[in-house]
DNA sequence: CAGGCTGTTCGCATCGTGAGAATGAGGCGA
DNA sequence: TCGCCTCATTCTCACGATGCGAACAGCCTG
């Protein structure tokens, strides 16, 4: 379907692009002839989805595209519920807090409280980060099928980022069978310099990883032992949010990893 | 632009449906053909724009829309320069304060601060209101020259929303005048019941109204005289975005209308 | 076994393509 | 003031890819 696939890359093309850009400055980057752009410049602008700027002969993307991506967010209960524990969390410890879904292979932030502390995180609600040199990613990786896990792994690889990124698979499955012991994951300075962070994950109600919940923070301010008491007191936090999803915490004997494993 | 045209109609038959949908309700929802529908949900995944459901065989937009949407809002430094004086504005009133602005007609919410006391609005970012009989819009209309004023209100009419909402051509003229006289508009339960609302434009560095910011208040919270008030405060807060902006605030004699109509 | 729904395949008509020309609005220099 | 540029946009048209619709193969449930 070649001329819709041309005007997702034109879509994608603007999005990228720090300013509007003009038809024919589309035509060199997009590898299509000019007549083309025009005629899909039309079609999208009679769609709302592109708007020209104001006085020159350029073109961006209109809001739309935010009213879309925040009727799909809209959606899901999962927000309502993790909100009110995203607050108090980023209140204990003044530190901030993230929200994420597992989309496609990466964790994709929904919803961020910031920490009163200083600290520059440069996320915003869409932005995608690797599954497994982060706290949110091996939180929900950990509970993850077996064979999702490795489909996942496969797809991505396993790219270093710091000195301290896991990156062979034996090293993953053992750390993710620590993540099942401790029931929350820790980076520890894996994938961005001089940051530590632990993450927990929501189940639904089969068990399943829905989402992940991390406080992050800079190793001044987040020791290991400091983040072990986090994890502790973050695992209990998501568990209510888990709880909203229909979770049903199993009996003594059984360990929530178990569980999750059947599916 | 037929193909394209129906991926777009499709993108937004997913968005406004409150759960993922099969290729055969999409197919009879949007009168287009079984296989073409399979294509298009192809393409639309190839790109990442869709995913499936877990199990079934359903499909829902993917967050991609959220980062695209986020990414447009991020370009824009109007945003940066407006939060500080949305916190400050929902502070010292605790109530919810709007950042919105003008396209296609109507007024986009871009970014909000809750206030404090318990109120209930149903805004998210990206959601389109009308300008007759907003704050924010009214706040917009009132600096824009005369011929876009009667292109917009010409192409979206002047729908009544509540008893008070004005309906006529010459009743709105007459508004935008007093609302150049005061510096902010008032929306006096025009557009909700129960609910009014003061608003001021955000000037750009040519005096054209780019944005505009709005309180708003249950009536019983918001009387008349205490509008007015805020508006006063509303004003000259809103001056500091202009400020950043690159507007300059004219010479004594010159009232801020006049120049805005110089276009 | 019938009647749903899902997903694929295939020949033929249609629709999108791309090169070039036509239009039209400025801008520049003579 | 008049050509003579350039640049943005639309139009035309013949070709050929591509999307259409119907028919088929699984796969459920009742």
């Amino acid at each position: 379907m070649k001329s819709v696939a041309k005007a997702l890359a034109m879509i994608e093309e603007l999005a990228s692009s720090p300013r509007a850009l003009s038809a024919i400055q589309l035509s060199r980057q997009l590898k299509v002839p000019r007549s083309t752009i025009y005629r899909l410049l039309q079609t999208l602008a009679r769609h709302g989805f592109i708007v020209r700027e104001d006085g020159m002969a350029c073109y961006r993307l209109s809001f739309k595209l935010l009213d879309l991506g925040h009727r799909v967010l809209e959606r899901t209960d999962l927000l309502e519920a993790a909100r009110p524990i995203l607050r108090d969390l980023s209140a204990r410890f003044r530190e901030t807090v993230h929200l994420a879904v597992e989309e496609d292979g990466r964790m994709v932030y929904l919803d961020k409280v910031e920490g009163s502390a200083p600290f520059c995180t440069h996320s915003r609600p869409g932005r995608r980060v690797p599954m497994h040199c982060t706290a949110l990613g091996k939180a929900v990786l950990a509970y993850l099928p077996a064979e999702r896990v490795r489909a996942i792994l496969g797809r991505h690889g396993l790219q270093g980022h710091t000195a301290r990124t896991i990156v062979s698979y034996a090293g993953m499955v053992e750390e993710l069978e620590s993540v099942r012991r401790r029931g929350y994951a820790l980076d520890d300075v894996e994938f961005e310099e001089g940051v530590r962070c632990v993450g927990a994950p929501v189940l639904d109600h089969r068990g399943v990883p829905m989402a992940a919940i991390s406080v992050s923070a800079p190793v001044s301010r987040m020791s290991k032992a400091q983040a072990r008491r986090t994890g502790k007191i973050l695992c209990a936090a998501v568990a209510g949010v888990s709880g909203a999803m229909g979770w049903q915490v199993p009996g003594r004997r059984s360990r929530a990893g178990s569980v999750s494993r059947v599916t």
